[in-house]
RNA sequence: GCGGCUAUAGUUCAGCGGCAGAACGCCUGACUGUGGCUCAGGAUGUCGUGGGUUCGAUCCCCACUAGCCGCCCCA
């Protein structure tokens, strides 16, 4: 087949799909607003070295997921440079914080984005090459209060309200610290002494994690591996007094707003800059990609990237993923019907069709949702053409042209009748059948 | 990167080593003013791509590509 298609892991959304998209955005927009994020836009592609500093080196995401490329140098004395489409949008953000001083301003900085994320991976349900993600950071010096354990509750609290004005049931927020930078390096070295000796009994991934990324461990699924992996250090006893007091906070908030959660010691996410608070809302009947949504507090992410010492929070919804667990929602209750146009203008005879498009302006000036026929002569055409797009017809023929009263019929009650071209905005913008 | 399943009409899918099928959708039906329900008629297509076996392949075999599902990882 020597047609183009839509390249590997990318698709096309089209309507009436794209009215639930943009339902979504528009709530997540108000609800954001209502906790006084701004929006802010970062390029779609950024210098490779941001994310390999942020993200991390060792991620899979670095290592094997990002498109890059060596963008060609133009002239002589320029040079090249590696850029990578985005595969997430933190660092973006926080590169962003950092180049336009934003911290100096001495305020919290709250910013959310909405955009395509794009990693090199194998398609499956739930995930694709290009991915849509929402998120939001909540970023600031120190003084701003940005390290507050507040600020992970309130983000927390945040996301409970859009899934529930999202009519999403049934997520469950998993919850977990990491501990501080320190603390993490120390856990992360206990875990390699004790993995020394029982790795070798472990499945073939968790060999290679030992050595490579001992925290990936506890996120092993293979059952034989358990009994071992319960009986490891856990990262609780690695947690300085600071991390676990911080913890401790988030979670007391949490309870006091009653936002359910579930504990999850083992939650270890896979980018590098996380550091105390992590969590992850999942959903059943997503298949294996359960994550809805991960995020976390990034304390040392500003200073990884050269910039002021910025602690903050934040996370990134699978906005793919949302809106299948919304179908799938959906799908028990009512479909929706695609909503109908207000009205369907039928000309009878290319004469006439200038003085319907002048009409179909009136129209639509006062708000209305119009579609326009061609012209044909043959009303039945028109007629089976309307009904499936439209609430009701309206018929533009010489008699009405010249009279001034169009001839309107209305699909549900099949009833016909007359009406003066100065009423009939208003008469279209009834209900349909009234 | 690894494994399993799949690829036929616009869509969802049957099918068979020998003329390509259904449903839905689409078009037409006393063609210059009336849709829906029903009826009658019609058009669908290089049977994913490339090779092989065969007198003959949409069907069997191989490779490739893509999709779905799982692993890994993540949103």
């Amino acid at each position: 087949m020597a047609t183009v298609k839509a390249v590997r892991g990318t698709r096309d959304l089209l309507p009436p799909e794209t009215e639930l998209w943009n339902l979504i955005e528009a709530t997540a927009r108000q609800v954001f607003a209502r906790y006084n994020f701004g929006e802010i836009r970062t390029p779609i592609f950024e210098d490779t070295g941001l994310f390999a500093r942020s993200v991390g080196e060792e991620t899979d995401i670095v290592s094997k997921e990002m498109y890059t490329w060596e963008d060609r140098a133009r002239a002589q004395s320029e040079k090249t440079q590696s850029l990578t489409l985005r595969p997430e949008n933190t660092a973006g953000v926080v590169r962003a914080y950092i180049e336009h001083g934003l911290g100096e301003s001495g305020q919290l900085q709250k910013l959310y984005y909405v955009g395509p994320q794009f990693r090199r991976e194998r398609p499956q349900k739930g995930r694709y090459r290009q991915f849509w993600q929402i998120g939001a950071e909540v970023i600031g010096p120190p003084s701003s209060g940005s390290e507050s354990p507040l600020r992970d509750a309130e983000v927390l609290e945040m996301l409970a309200t859009l899934l529930q004005e999202l009519e999403i049931t049934g997520w469950t927020l998993e919850l977990n610290s990491v501990g501080s930078a320190a603390d993490r390096a120390k856990y992360s070295d206990v875990l390699r002494a004790a993995l020394v000796d029982v790795a070798p009994k472990m499945c073939g991934d968790c060999q290679r994690r030992a050595v490579t990324n001992p925290l990936r461990v506890l996120d092993c699924k293979v059952p034989e591996d358990q009994p071992i992996i319960e009986s490891l250090p856990k990262i609780g006893d690695s947690l300085g007094k600071d991390s676990k007091d911080h913890f401790a906070q988030v979670t007391a908030a949490l309870d006091a707003a009653g936002v359910p959660y579930k504990l999850n010691r083992r939650l270890v996410r896979g980018l590098d800059y996380y550091t105390r608070t992590t969590f992850e809302f999942t959903h059943g009947g997503l298949g294996a990609q359960n994550a809805l949504l991960g995020g976390g507090r990034y304390d040392g992410l500003s200073e990884a990237i050269g910039g002021p010492k910025a602690p903050g929070i934040g996370f990134a919804i699978g906005l793919d993923r949302l809106v299948l667990t919304l179908q799938a929602l959906e799908s028990t209750q009512a479909p929706a019907p695609a909503a109908k146009a207000d009205a369907y203008i039928a000309s009878l005879g290319e004469s006439l069709n200038a003085a319907a498009l002048v009409l179909a302006r009136e129209l639509r000036r006062a708000g209305l949702r119009v579609e326009l026929g061609d012209g044909s002569f043959r009303l039945k055409k028109s007629f089976e053409a309307a009904d499936k797009i439209a609430r009701r017809i309206v018929i533009l023929g010489e008699d009405e042209h010249q009279s001034g009263i169009l001839t309107v019929k209305d699909f549900t009650t099949g009833t016909q009748t007359k009406v003066p071209r100065a009423e009939l905005a208003a008469y279209l913008a009834r209900p349909a059948g009234e």
